[in-house]
DNA sequence: ACTTAGCACTCCTGTCATATGAGTGCTAAG
DNA sequence: CTTAGCACTCATATGACAGGAGTGCTAAGT
């Protein structure tokens, strides 16, 4: 029992309905509203057939049909069409990068909000991350006579600024001298290569501002939890709620108990392939809270770096073609923007 | 027809089971839990008159009475007994500040964590505000040839710093003297006050600079709507999933509407009276979407200066002692803190 | 005058039986 | 191979009904 042509068209037309009314689907409505020139009955044979493949499940003996996780992943990677924005869409987005103010923090928020708009799911995004970035310089810079800048700045052109309390007595010349010092021992390290060793060396060096070297260290350690700890951001939990599967306060629940967790959040987008629109569906994301739902998401670079990435989660049923080309148009025209010219 | 001791007792009672169950308060109940030493038919006499009073309410003929708006005013400002906090959960507090790592951020996050756990409320917490502070100094610290660090210090202490690239052609000298014009422009004012005037001014006296003061203002402006459009972060809106409360969609739903609008959570902590721990209960909070719940916010400063406020948003029904108790503590906790040694 | 036992009354809630209708699977004829 | 026809299944809606919680009122007690 193959998978014919007809089998095909009766499968696209299920995955298709349900995506647009969250209903199971009959075969008689198939019949009526897909032209497929054969009677409800032939297609219940398809159903049959279908469902015996596994790709499409039956809720209850005397239902319609609905896609399982296999049928929609059929459906993804053979029958949907591409989908493709309205200009005006497009002008949307755009007008998110248009703004004058281009501070990087605004453009992420904005583009949150403009996604949210643009679709009823749930908008992941997540931040920059300093973890995988190769630090470039660090500049001690004076403020006041007790106060320094602190600045961070990483290969991809992250930076990162804290003041620092300096304690009395404080010399531009040993400022300097610890500039370089740290400059010489962690020139091009990324953070997590910034080990125990290193970092001793470093106090064996400069063994007389014992003081201020633990102020920086402190921050450097700050700068990395921060970091760590952060970098996900979320958009539109309200707007999920408009999706009938959530009229079940479980399933709200459910869904609330592991968005506000941050690490499993960005466990789901990291699994996102850097190289083109990623759709993982149900269990094939690999958690289980979420094996109801689905992911599209693809990354975001600055000059060719990937720095982020930007994901939609809904439920199974949602409408791929489009969730892939909204997300593939905004991660393309956010990497260019980002690459152009950004304010940090 | 006065409210008695008695009466109060009553209220009281009323008002504190339903806290506990969310469950309308029979007079029976009363009788049993609380011995005011008179039988349920006495109760019912003076729930007839606490309810004639605007006091308390029946869902329906058949059913026990809940406290009204009010009721819970009444109780707050009267009854209620002062709560405090368990040695242990001081120190769950405590130690939020006690680790290293005293990045603002860090601690601002650590904070809504540790409160979310603490209670079963919304924790809302709004972030220091540039807006009300006045400038203390502008700095543009050469980083490369072609970059430099913009930074800009406020008196409460609040730095912000941003990466300009320059135009080309920038001499350190042009740099120095684009500091100095600024710094006597602004310094002293808020960003509000940084009126159009203001900046026309800067720009005839800066004439020949006229691209990079561009990059500038357009900084200025970027860290204005920042701090415009930011400021707040929430946490716990899976916690106030488990109030009985929301077993039912709709409230999810009129909940999730308004926790994801940024500007709602400011206007509704902005409310927060700067001396004391503020209680604003239904419909005063004054906005309709939210008149079935109640708010307990304070303030926190840094070093006098008042620069957020946290609050517990719950249902009505909430344990107003208990939230008091938390918002106070933390408040004095975070401000402490914050004045000490805080690295920004 | 206040308290309280007793009881009628209200109204919510859960259960059960029944009817309805959507949808399938199968059979037999085209 | 297709399809009309029909029996069968099962979710859902409806209404009747009982049970129970709670009140309000009355009348008797203190």
């Amino acid at each position: 029992m193959g998978i014919n042509i007809r089998k095909q068209h009766v499968l696209e037309a299920i995955v298709e309905s349900h995506i647009a009314t969250a209903e199971p689907v009959s075969s008689r409505s198939i019949a009526r509203k897909y032209r497929l020139g054969v009677s409800s009955a032939t297609i219940r044979n398809e159903m049959s057939d279908l469902e015996e493949l596994g790709l499409i499940e039956q809720p209850h003996t005397s239902a319609g049909r609905i896609p399982s996780q296999s049928g929609y992943r059929y459906y993804v990677d053979r029958l949907m069409k591409n989908s493709s924005l309205t200009t005006q869409e497009k002008k949307i987005i755009s007008s998110i990068f248009a703004q004058k103010a281009k501070a990087i923090n605004n453009i992420i928020q904005r583009t949150i909000k403009t996604v949210t708009h643009l679709t009823d799911y749930l908008v992941l995004l997540s931040w920059p991350q300093l973890e995988n970035a190769a630090l470039k310089k660090i500049k001690v810079l004076p403020l006041t006579p007790d106060q320094s800048l602190m600045v961070i700045m990483t290969e991809t052109g992250w930076v990162e600024s804290k003041v620092i309390d300096l304690p009395s007595g404080m010399t531009p010349d040993s400022l300097e001298r610890i500039e370089n010092v740290l400059n010489t021992h962690f020139q091009g390290l990324t953070f997590p290569q910034i080990s125990r060793t290193i970092l001793h060396s470093v106090y064996d060096e400069l063994l007389k501002q014992r003081k201020l070297l633990d102020r920086i260290m402190g921050i450097v350690e700050a700068v990395l939890q921060e970091n760590a700890d952060e970098g996900i951001f979320l958009g539109g939990a309200y707007n999920i709620l408009k999706q009938p599967e959530y009229s079940d306060i479980a399933a709200v629940r459910n869904l609330m108990s592991f968005i506000e967790e941050e690490s499993i959040l960005r466990s789901i987008l990291q699994k996102t392939n850097p190289t083109e629109v990623t759709v993982k569906i149900g269990k094939e994301i690999n958690y289980d809270p979420a094996a109801k739902y689905s992911v599209v998401s693809a990354v975001y670079s600055i000059g060719g770096n990937v720095v982020g990435s930007i994901g939609l989660l809904g439920p199974m049923r949602m409408d791929y073609a489009r969730a892939i080309a909204i997300i593939e148009y905004i991660t393309g025209t956010l990497s260019e923007t980002l690459s152009k010219d950004v304010l940090y």
